[in-house]
RNA sequence: GCCGCGUUCGUCUAGGGGUUUAGGACGCCGCCCUUUCACGGCGGUAACACGGGUUCAAAUCCCGUACGCGGUACCA
């Protein structure tokens, strides 16, 4: 088995392009095949120079190693579709000689012309095709001479693919079984440009073929070319691979997950987004295997290497899936906290240190150890600003609802019996906090709360004790000490 | 318009003739835990698009309709 992601360097790689990357590393890995990376950099126009930077990034962000690519060259390179011009022209030739392609002069007004034309209320984009090719300018209508002196006088022109009518063109899918077009309904497709490039249908088969790649897995919206991809493997003599293809990830709202329709619903849509999000590459991996295969029981939580062994293309879904962010966060609080605590604080002292200031390594373990059962990505823990500075302010709402008259003074007796206490520990805390309590003759929470607010400035958080603990003792009755002063 | 693909809780889905009072997960709601918030535990909410057929029996098979999505480029 060979399998293939081709993706255009169009821009940055999309979160759907990754699926699509996923599904065929696990194939591939599945059934021991080999996964190549092809750029098809055949549209000049829409060239992006980082873009391929990019997709390697990606992928490797994600996990998805290949086994052929650029900068790993294998048995079938070069892997970029403009390195490998020679290939396509003679496929082109070879088609044009036996009469499956022909050579057409026509420029754009010229094909917008007949596009008028023909264009009625029920046909609104008459194709180029049996109908039409025929008063247009091409080898068809014109005499050998012709085409031979517009050729070598350098007058720009195209290939376009013969169609022949009447034919049924049939091939089977793996997620939705036979799919049947008639040829009446496919047009000439271009496939050599008038800048000498390949079309996407030219060069991916020629491509798909002397890789050998024997199973295309892509996304929905290639379905319709398909039967222009069968026609010529046709031509040509080859086999064609096998197909799947995926269902369409979705926006929440229905219709494509674009750009725009995307970012307009806080919806990131290229893997980049998600990386420099915070998002841990295995959530992201493990939410999008989901997204349109399932393993046939109840699990959710899956490791690469547990997709792999899962995977199988049989369970590939056929409906549109929409994409949930929501699943995604959980998915993503579960992988975090998956990692240790020292792993997400190295990950995260950097950027504490930039906003707070100075602190040691260990006291960013700690305060993860306090944060981490409340964290659903690793940058919340700067949202805990009070465990790394003193509190600026005390949250409005709860001074109004919890601080009363008498919390100074309750604080205040707090740090006398928090002075002498011998064990600082969690249950140790919490047995002074439970004589002090006695001792005053109140209840728990006319001092908890007081407290919480003194430390952290906030109505919620981690457990007293441990915030305590994890403060010290000194911090701690600078704290108390600070808001009895500070708060009325 | 035409061509193609699709349609089970709000979302991702299981189920593919009788085992289904249609199962799980996310979300949402409630209770418990915790005198905080989360985590966790328990419970609840909520779906077979519609209409015909086939059959003793249909979410499951067939046909039609509706709706959605994709394609209809010298883009991929």
């Amino acid at each position: 088995m060979r399998v293939r992601f081709a993706p255009s360097p169009t821009g940055f790689l999309h979160i759907g392009g990754l699926r699509t990357a996923l599904y065929n590393y696990l194939l591939a890995r599945k059934h021991g095949g080999v996964f190549i990376l092809r750029i098809e950099d055949t549209d000049r126009s829409r060239f992006v120079p980082e873009a391929e930077q990019d997709i390697l990034d990606c992928l490797a962000w994600a996990g998805l190693e290949f086994d052929q690519g650029p900068e790993k060259e294998g048995d079938c390179g070069p892997y970029h579709q403009s390195k490998r011009s020679t290939l396509y022209e003679a496929a082109a030739d070879t088609l044009v000689e036996s009469g499956n392609a022909y050579i057409a002069f026509d420029t754009a007004e010229e094909i917008e012309v007949m596009r008028e034309r023909h264009r009625t209320q029920d046909n609104p984009s008459p194709r180029y095709d049996l109908i039409t090719r025929s008063e247009m300018s091409n080898s068809l209508t014109l005499s050998a001479q012709e085409v031979e002196r517009r050729v070598g006088s350098g007058e720009p022109h195209v290939v376009r693919l013969l169609v022949q009518p009447g034919k049924s063109v049939q091939f089977d899918d793996f997620v939705r079984g036979t799919v049947t077009f008639e040829s009446d309904t496919v047009d000439d497709q271009i496939l050599v440009k008038s800048d000498g490039l390949p079309t996407y249908h030219l060069a991916n088969i020629v491509d798909d073929h002397e890789m050998g790649i024997t199973h295309v897995i892509r996304g929905e919206e290639w379905l319709p070319s398909t039967p222009k991809h069968i026609l010529l493997y046709e031509a040509l003599g080859w086999t064609a691979p096998r197909m799947a293809h995926l269902p369409l990830i979705l926006s929440p709202t229905g219709g494509k997950l674009s750009k725009r329709n995307a970012e307009k619903q806080g919806i990131p849509v290229t893997v980049r987004q998600y990386r420099d999000a915070g998002y841990e590459p295995q959530a992201v991996v493990n939410f999008l295997a989901m997204l349109g295969w399932n393993p046939g029981d109840e699990r959710e939580l899956f490791s690469l290497e547990e997709l792999v062994e899962a995977f199988s293309l049989e369970r590939v879904g056929q409906a549109g899936v929409q994409f949930d962010l929501q699943k995604l966060s959980w998915y993503n609080q579960n992988y975090l906290r998956g990692r240790s605590s020292a792993d997400i604080a190295g990950q995260m002292h950097p950027r504490i240190t930039e906003q707070f200031g100075e602190c040691s390594l260990e006291s960013v373990v700690a305060a993860i150890d306090l944060m981490k059962e409340r964290m659903v990505y690793a940058h919340d823990i700067l949202e805990a600003a009070f465990l790394f500075e003193r509190p600026l302010a005390y949250d409005e709402k709860s001074v109004k609802k919890k601080w009363k008259e008498d919390s100074g003074d309750l604080l205040k007796s707090f740090t006398r019996v928090l002075e002498s206490t011998q064990h600082w520990t969690s249950d140790g805390l919490e047995s002074a906090l439970q004589s002090a309590i006695a001792e005053l003759d109140i209840g728990v929470g006319q001092l908890m709360f007081p407290v919480r607010l003194a430390l952290s400035g906030q109505p919620s958080g981690p457990g007293l004790y441990d915030m305590m603990v994890y403060f010290g003792r000194a911090e701690t009755l600078f704290r108390l000490n600070d808001a009895a002063q500070r708060l009325p």
